[in-house]
RNA sequence: GCCCGGGUGGUGGAAUGGUAGACACGCAGGACUUAAAAUCCUGUGACCGUAGAGGUCGUACGGGUUCGAGUCCCGUCCCGGGCACCA
């Protein structure tokens, strides 16, 4: 009987439901083994072979594991807040609960066709309110924490008023805003309850405070950075601008160090940390205050990693943007300061970013004091500097640093050396750290670690400046102006916020009449009514909740714990299930979340650790990241206006024009230049081709023709389509209109078709800009030609013609892209499962390669795959249905085959590798087959090590053998070296690092011996050829090497 | 510009410093068939060669270390991803 995947699939995939088979228990003396996916977002186009990659690999681990006596937490869920269902509701009026849910449904579908071991009873959705309070929950920690830098650690916000009402903010190390000011405990006892509570939010983990968001009018909310493209929305392309909104705010940089530090525990990729540790971008350095020369009071702070060079600042620059550019301006560098600010303010990312190397800024007018030596240095202003990042001011190193460098060379300035080591100081900078000071006071004769150590020493004496750490990291801003997100539990009163009571989580989302902002551009929450709170002891009115929602990191930055213990109505999760999933063991998803989620959920889970809530710093070991399946998409090439033109040309006016003489040809600026789009020197007709629908222009080159005394012939470019796999039909018109007397040519009859759409292998006749290049649907799509019969029924090729190539057939171009609905190439799992079963499925997609890296997808491939299950399956049961396993002894022979199978498929699950694993088989499978060899003892291990891959035949045949439980309760097969040695080793022999031959030795043989028997081969002595040995290299088991 | 990946047959890819190209696709030839499909068998890096003898070249390019390099080191080029004037 045939493996009928149809058949078999369906029927197990019902019964591990039955059976539970997948449910997994915390109650157990098993080991744990906890192997987690990024969830998905369920987005309406549905699941795609990309999403798949890294579930199926997961997949094999989990199975894997559990076969090896662990108890395994292989869960799955989703992360189902997000934009597309907003923008979904917006267009359509459809609440997203009620789109998410369908979409999830739709997921949960083509899941469950791949046969996924995944513990569905433990399914999360971030968006349902049993889940999301909890996330509320979360936030209210954070607001009810501060970080205090002493313990190292977060601590409860109310042992900070305590010390506040006894010792004022004397002494405290806390991570708090920087405009924070020092006051006594007489000052805080002072305060009226409202200023307490406001001086509180500068420490609080999370709080609302002004910044500077890209917030996009058109879609009505705020985006992040990476959001935005090039100053426009990635999504719609709409402009964003800067703004200023009171935005609650996560006090992430508190935890910058430690951020910083976890990376090396872990075992991650090295890219993901690297990228995030740049992202942190830690910086040792000193703060310096400069006071500005006929400022009192005014003084410029600037940042630097190298305060040692301190004496070689010969000037300032302050990024255009900062707050003391317009006090310091003299008048008379006014208008050049001012026009200078309006260039950098007209001027995009794209081309800042094109002219890097460009030197351009303005003089101030003004001067600073260098603290050291009381030099007067000029102050100028360039874009160079970034306003956002340090204190938004440089003091310029034009010796050191090769940006000031060239600055200074722009300017004027002078350079000075500050080391004797310093090379070449006319050409580039020399950031060098070698050799003495010189030219530089206090430090002069020093080294770096001498300087760097006087000169902070100096600054913290003087109260002039300090030694300093400094992060790129910014708080992230945590507020949406949306409506599908978490809601914030928090209300506002008198300007202040306040957290709702616990015991009011969850906050559920209102009902709104629509899901965009308000006309006065509130968020979308301020169209429910009634969105208000009455605390106990408040009138009914109440006051109003915060209107900005929770970003889409906010529900996965904590959902690994929810798996642990999901239906816990009490806590987010209970300590003893913590406690004994402790935290992830092996986390799988896209490298596109390195700095987002990855860092936001390290960041969350620092501060649960602290407060005691988990039992781990970190909260996943091993990270590894799934490449990207893209897709090859196909293009059709459709005619513009032009084509028809150049066509006429080239295909059927040349005879003409080679016997009358062209007076007008076509060229792209032709609308201008000429009346017509063809005449001829020696006859009076002349053509324009033109679009039937165009009457005007038509009747107005009738009249031109007119008053021309010439003959005009129209031609439509809809009639030429419908001819244009015949140009002989246009040329005749043509000559019959050349012939003719008649003043004027047009066809009566209305076309059919309206565009024309040009074979790929046609398309390099004609000018680049005939054609727009248009994605067409891949599955219309054959070895890039197109099948007509399909194309007829899709919408691009409505009323269209086509020009086809000699053989008669239309071909497309291809592309390898991202895999996307919009660029009609996804390719759906369900179809591949259909048709070869979900467990051929399964395995060709571990075939195409490392899980790890990026291929396109093609399908060619999965006959050889599915034609090894079909082998497999043939060693079980024969063609007439019958069974075949014998239970005879297996030889030594067939022992081998499988001990080697064990050895490697074992060893590549462990790396990862799934690829090599489906080859191992395959090779396994051609080898007992070639020893037509069906026995129980070698096809029983091989079953269970194939039931991660393709769980269902697996299933299938192990009951077949007779086993009424699971086959994933099986046990891994052990492997046992003893199968693998075997008399003789067949040696590859090199001469001089070249393979000349192979030897086979017992495996007894000693050096000498194995010396001896090599020697004597005639291939050897030929290829020696007479020259004597010097060396004879045995690397025992592997190689012979003849050194001559 | 900086950081991280990667570059191996027609294609996807394999190879703890030890016979480069496993396994699979595709292609070619053959068997079965009236024929086709399916299936099975054989061959398949390039080149030279009278062969299934034998040989030369070959893992982006140029050097190096080593008895031996796709693998390690130095330099260059190209492709992909990320960041971007970060003081």
């Amino acid at each position: 009987m045939e493996y009928a995947p149809r058949d078999i699939e369906p029927k197990w995939r019902s019964w591990w439901k039955a059976q539970r088979t997948y449910e997994v228990s915390n109650d157990t003396r098993k080991p744990k083994f906890y192997i987690l996916n990024m969830f998905p977002y369920p987005s309406g186009a549905g699941l795609h072979v990309g999403h798949p990659l890294g579930y199926i690999a997961s997949d094999i681990v989990a199975r894997y594991k559990r076969l090896n006596g662990f108890n395994v937490l292989n869960p799955m869920g989703y992360d189902s807040f997000g934009l597309p269902a907003e923008q979904y509701a917006i267009q359509t009026g459809i609440h997203p609960a009620v789109s998410t849910d369908q979409n999830i449904k739709r997921y949960r579908e083509q899941l469950d066709n791949i046969g996924f071991s995944f513990d569905w009873s433990r399914e999360v959705r971030t968006s349902d309110p049993a889940y999301y309070k909890w996330t509320q929950w979360i936030f209210m920690q954070l607001y009810n924490h501060y970080f205090d830098q002493e313990a190292g650690k977060a601590l409860p916000v109310s042992g900070l008023v305590e010390r506040f009402g006894q010792h004022g903010n004397a002494g405290l190390r806390a991570a708090c805003d920087d405009d924070t000011p020092s006051f006594s405990a007489a000052d805080w006892n002072a305060m009226s309850d409202n200023e307490q509570q406001l001086l509180l939010l500068k420490y609080r983990l999370t709080f609302p405070e002004e910044s500077y968001v890209n917030w996009c009018p058109a879609l009505g909310t705020v985006l992040s950075n990476d959001e935005v493209k090039d100053g426009v929305s990635e999504r719609g392309g709409y402009p964003v601008e800067r703004k200023l909104m009171k935005q609650w705010s996560m006090r992430i940089t508190a935890y910058a160090d430690r951020l910083l530090a976890g990376l090396d525990e872990i075992d991650w990729s090295e890219s993901i940390k690297e990228q995030q540790r740049y992202w942190i971008g830690r910086s040792q350095g000193a703060s310096v205050r400069f006071a500005v020369d006929g400022h009192d009071g005014a003084s410029i702070e600037v940042f630097t990693t190298r305060v040692d060079t301190i004496y070689g600042a010969t000037f300032m620059v302050l990024a255009p943007e900062h707050e003391l550019v317009a006090r310091l301006t003299t008048a008379a560098q006014r208008s050049e300061i001012d026009s200078y600010i309006k260039w950098t303010a007209s001027r995009s990312d794209i081309e800042r970013m094109a002219e890097a190397k460009k030197v351009t800024g303005a003089f101030t007018g003004a001067f600073a004091v260098n603290p050291f030596n009381g030099a007067k240095i000029p102050i100028y202003i360039a874009d160079y500097v970034l306003a956002g990042y340090g204190t938004g001011a440089v003091m310029a190193v034009p010796s050191g640093d090769q940006r000031d460098w060239n600055f200074a060379k722009h300017f004027q300035l002078p350079i000075v050396p500050i080391l004797d080591a310093q090379q070449n100081l006319d050409e580039a900078a020399d950031p060098t750290k070698e050799g003495r000071y010189i030219n530089s006071g206090l430090i002069n004769g020093m080294d770096y670690e001498q300087a760097v150590a006087t000169l902070t020493q100096w600054l913290e004496q003087q109260g002039l400046g300090k030694g300093k750490v400094q992060y790129k990291l910014r708080n992230a801003v945590f507020s949406r102006q949306r409506y599908w997100g978490e809601p914030v539990p928090a209300y506002w009163k008198d300007g202040v916020p306040h957290l709702i009571e616990e015991q009011d989580l969850p906050l559920v989302l209102p009902a709104v009449d629509k899901y965009l902002p308000t006309e006065t551009g509130e968020p979308p929450l301020a169209r429910a009514d009634g969105w208000r709170y009455s605390p106990e002891g408040s009138d009914a009115i109440g006051y109003e909740y915060e209107l900005s929602t929770m970003p889409g990191w906010a529900g996965s930055s904590w959902y690994f714990y929810r798996y642990m213990d999901p239906h816990n109505t009490e806590e987010f999760c209970s300590a003893s299930a913590a406690a004994y999933w402790n935290s992830v063991d092996w986390y799988i998803g896209g490298s596109e979340h390195a700095v987002g989620h990855l860092l936001y959920s390290r960041f969350w889970n620092h501060f649960l650790y602290d407060t005691g809530r988990v039992p781990e710093r970190e909260f996943a070991k091993k990270l590894t990241n799934q490449g990207m399946i893209q897709g090859r998409s196909s293009f059709a090439f459709r005619a513009k206006e032009r084509f028809f033109e150049e066509y006429l040309w080239i295909k059927v006016l040349q005879p003409f024009f080679a016997e009358l003489g062209p007076l007008a040809i076509p060229s792209s600026n032709l609308e201008e230049s000429y009346t017509y789009d063809f005449a001829f020197e020696t006859n009076d007709l002349v053509i324009e081709v033109t679009s039937w629908k165009q009457t005007d222009k038509i009747e107005a080159i009738r009249q031109a023709a007119e008053a021309d005394g010439k003959r005009l012939l129209v031609l439509y470019n809809e009639e030429l389509i419908e001819n244009i796999n015949q140009h002989e039909i246009t040329a005749a018109k043509v000559r019959h209109a050349l012939n003719s007397r008649e003043r004027f040519f047009m066809s009566k009859e209305t076309p059919a078709a309206e565009q024309l759409f040009v074979s790929l292998d046609l398309t390099s006749k004609y000018s680049t800009d005939c054609f727009s290049k248009l994605h067409v649907d891949i599955s219309m799509v054959n070895d890039d030609v197109l099948d007509m019969d399909k194309a007829v029924y899709w919408p691009l090729f409505e009323k269209a013609g086509f020009k086809l190539n000699a053989e008669g057939r239309f071909t497309c171009s291809s592309e390898v892209e991202k895999m996307s609905k919009s660029k009609y190439n996804v390719v759906n799992p369900d179809d591949m499962v259909e048709q070869y079963g979900a467990d051929c499925f399964r395995m060709y997609e571990m075939f195409l390669g490392p899980v790890e890296m990026s291929k396109p997808w093609d399908t060619k491939g999965i006959t050889g795959v599915y034609g090894f299950l079909r082998k497999f399956w043939g060693m079980f049961v024969g063609e007439a249905g019958q069974w075949i396993v014998s239970d005879d002894a297996p030889t030594p022979d067939e022992l081998r085959v499988l001990h080697t199978c064990i050895k490697k498929v074992t060893d590549d699950i462990e790396r990862f590798s799934m690829n090599t694993c489906v080859s191992h088989f395959m090779i396994l499978t051609n080898d007992l087959r070639t020893q037509k060899s069906s026995k129980r003892a070698i096809l029983e291990p091989a079953l269970v090590m194939l039931a991660p891959f393709a769980p269902h035949l697996a299933e299938e045949l192990w009951h077949r053998m007779g086993h009424e439980t699971t086959v994933c309760d099986a046990s891994w097969p052990a492997f046992n070296a003893e199968y693998l040695k075997s008399d003789s080793i067949a040696y590859p022999v090199q001469i001089n690092g070249k393979h000349r031959g192979n030897v086979e030795v017992a495996s007894t043989a000693s050096n000498a011996d194995i010396e001896a028997l090599v020697m004597a081969q005639e291939f050897v002595q030929r290829n020696l050829n007479g020259q004597p040995v010097k060396k004879f290299i045995v690397v025992p088991g592997r190689i012979v090497n003849i050194v001559a």
